[in-house]
DNA sequence: CTCCATCGTTTACATGCGTAATCGACTACG
DNA sequence: CGTAGTCGATTACGCATGTAAACGATGGAG
């Protein structure tokens, strides 16, 4: 990609300009569990949290913190010469938008028909049952 | 792929041995909902079924049905020069595995959270309140 | 019998993802 | 001050996916 690289003020990325959340990867999202959890922190505390359970390198945990940047779904604050990052987008957000996507394509956007899933093939715990009891309870306060 | 096509009774591909039912790709479901819905077909017939709504071509749809094939979750039937498709994994089975992976990676397995979060998200209807209370007594008795 | 419409199969190509090595800059140790 | 370690950025590469055109066989129309 030689030539000029200035000209336009910015833009440039093909990371659109502010549509969607953009979609975040199965390998990203393990990273960003761990930022969830805790931040921010720097690439190398990062990886001592996914590195060894997922079996990565430190330059794995690099692109992919690179990537989940470019797809603004981390901050990044330097801090001396290496970088801190952060989730930009609430794990809420994360989960409501990919548990939506489900339902939409494999229950016609309907959330009994999941639960109903659940429940026949034996997902639900007793637990589960009793505290989605206890909700149910609330919800028609 | 020349050559022979015959000596061993099957397999060939790199579909693995037996492991796992072998992922299904977004496109790919599309058509896979096709055949669900009623099979066998043919892979025009498909395409009637989604080539408008998702502005495909036939030839992408062929090269669909061919990966399903390979992947084994679509079976093949000769019927005079062409072939007719139909499923070979339940949609039950697919629908399981899927709502199963949404679980494990968002919410730790546990299905509670997920409907909690459904309900905090507003993404519940009456209706299905309504009804996940029906299949809760149901699951009680 | 010849030619065309169709089949399924092959090949193609851009993008995304998983996984990582390499590179240039900088810092801290000696 | 030079050198080794570390950082983010760049480059790499193979496989999956989305999307489709090109190709070779074949069966039906005329």
């Amino acid at each position: 990609m030689p030539a000029d690289s200035s000209s336009a003020p910015l833009a440039a990325a093909p990371a659109a300009s502010s549509d969607q959340p953009e979609r975040i990867s199965d390998a990203e999202h393990a990273v960003m569990e761990v930022l969830w959890q805790r931040s921010p922190l720097t690439a190398a505390e990062v990886c001592e949290q996914v590195c060894e359970p997922r079996g990565w390198s430190l330059a794995t945990v690099k692109t992919l913190l690179s990537r989940l940047v470019t797809k603004q779904a981390l901050a990044t604050e330097p801090d001396g010469k290496r970088f801190l990052y952060s989730p930009r987008v609430a794990r809420e957000a994360y989960v409501g938008s990919e548990s939506r996507r489900l339902v939409d394509r494999l229950f016609g956007g309907r959330a009994a028909p999941l639960f109903a899933h659940l429940a026949e093939s034996d997902a639900l715990t007793e637990d589960d049952i009793a505290e989605i009891e206890a909700l149910l309870k609330e919800l028609k306060s």
